[in-house]
RNA sequence: UGGGGCGUGGCCAAGCGGUAAGGCGCGGGACUUUGGAUCCCGUAUUCGGAGGUUCGAAUCCUCCCGCCCCAA
């Protein structure tokens, strides 16, 4: 079968694509330029210049066709737009899964079959399969540790029915094992990390070169309304935010509430952080349709973070309600809540809102 | 110049004769395909200044400097 394999550059979807290939499929490997890599202003490690080198190379070594396609328009207009809209609107981002939502299978699959491939691979560890109803699934990655169906949540049926995981069911220590045998260049290269696309991690000061308007300055409040500080900036701060405050107090203070409007950001004690419902938007289910009433699920607000009990149920307008059994701390606006039932990812959406 | 209190690292703050706790903040590291959190390490040769007492003082005494409160 023929098959496309999106190759960021790094070990995982280097490996995926190998493995592919030894399996005896006809590979493509496909990497999205996602920055103008002309000049010399340094950017992230994620489809840098060196990575799609690295993948250019490890194609080459393996003997299969390698195409770099330019999706630098689509990732400013999407990915990095959302980015800075979100923290100037004193929200969250989580860039990875809207580039994957908002870029990667929403254009890749209709590539792949143009260029006469049914399936789109990626290196993430994550795994589709069939539920008795026929119906695709998409489940987390037998490593646990490294588990990335968080990010996937917005996949849908038609997507998943053109999608395979090929590391999805091995360690990352098999990963690497598979790409030292199979000699792949990057068998020891370290795990990415951070926003690839913002330079140094200062990611403060690339969304201020961006914003619309001006940061909106403020006031740091107390849970009374009592001001301890000013900052310059609401897009400095997230939810459950400690380091950074630039106020001493007796205890470490956290941020609860960000108000961009008047640039209000209020911080209190970590305990204050916790909250149990929360409503999420733009909610992708991913069996087709949303449950009937209440439905117990576990569901993880961040990534790494152990997904916990509660039940969820479908709000008009794709939204949805979800309550945890026990409260949990910085449920964050922009964030994505993803809901599972065991392993297998029931859907997800955007937290808007908790209380 | 009536009385009382206080001055310890960027901030708060223990210590009250035996050779500078702790917290916040800050810096670094670990972890991590988002941000945040978490964990680990580091952060005052010195206690407003100058003398004195003592084997030994941030801790006792004297003077000076600077704050704060009470007083018609």
């Amino acid at each position: 079968m023929r098959v496309v394999v999106a190759m960021s550059g790094g070990v995982d979807s280097s490996v995926a694509a190998a493995l592919l290939q030894e399996q005896g499929h006809e590979v493509i490997g496909l990497s999205m330029q996602l920055y103008d890599h002309r000049g010399d202003q340094p950017f992230g490690s994620c489809c840098s210049i060196d990575d799609l080198h690295d993948a250019r190379r490890v194609a080459a070594s393996r003997g299969f066709p390698h195409y770099t396609v330019n999706f630098e328009r689509q990732f400013q207009e999407t990915v990095v737009a959302n980015f800075v809209g979100e923290y100037a609107a004193g929200r969250t981002p989580i860039p990875c899964a809207h580039c994957n939502s908002d870029l990667k299978f929403a254009t890749l699959v209709d590539r792949a079959l143009g260029l006469g491939a049914p399936v789109v691979a990626t290196g993430h560890y994550a795994r589709v399969d069939r539920g008795e109803d026929g119906r695709w699934r998409l489940r987390r990655g037998v490593d646990r540790g490294k588990d990335q169906s968080y990010f996937l949540f917005s996949l849908t049926q038609a997507q998943l029915a053109h999608a395979a995981f090929p590391v999805g069911g091995l360690t990352k220590e098999e990963v690497r094992e598979h790409a030292r045998r199979l000699e792949l260049r990057v068998a020891d290269k370290p795990d990415s990390q951070e926003i690839c696309f913002v330079p140094g991690g200062d990611y403060a000061s690339f969304v201020a070169d961006r914003m619309p308007d001006a940061p909106r300055a403020g006031a740091i409040v107390d849970m009374a309304g009592r001001t301890l500080g000013s900052h310059d900036g609401v897009h400095r701060f997230t939810i459950g935010q400690r380091k950074g405050l630039g106020v001493s107090a007796p205890a470490p203070l956290y941020v609860l509430r960000i108000d961009a409007d008047s640039g209000r950001v209020t911080v209190g004690p970590r305990d204050a952080l916790a909250q149990a419902t929360l409503t999420a938007s733009d909610v992708n289910w991913i069996g087709g349709e949303p449950p009937a009433g209440w439905v117990p699920v576990t569901a993880q607000i961040r990534h790494r973070h152990q997904a916990a009990p509660g039940r969820v149920r479908a709000l008009p307008d794709t939204r949805a309600e979800f309550v945890f059994d026990v409260p949990q701390a910085a449920i964050t606006p922009g964030q994505a809540v993803v809901f599972y039932d065991d392993d297998v990812v029931i859907g997800g959406g955007w937290i808007a809102n908790a209380r």
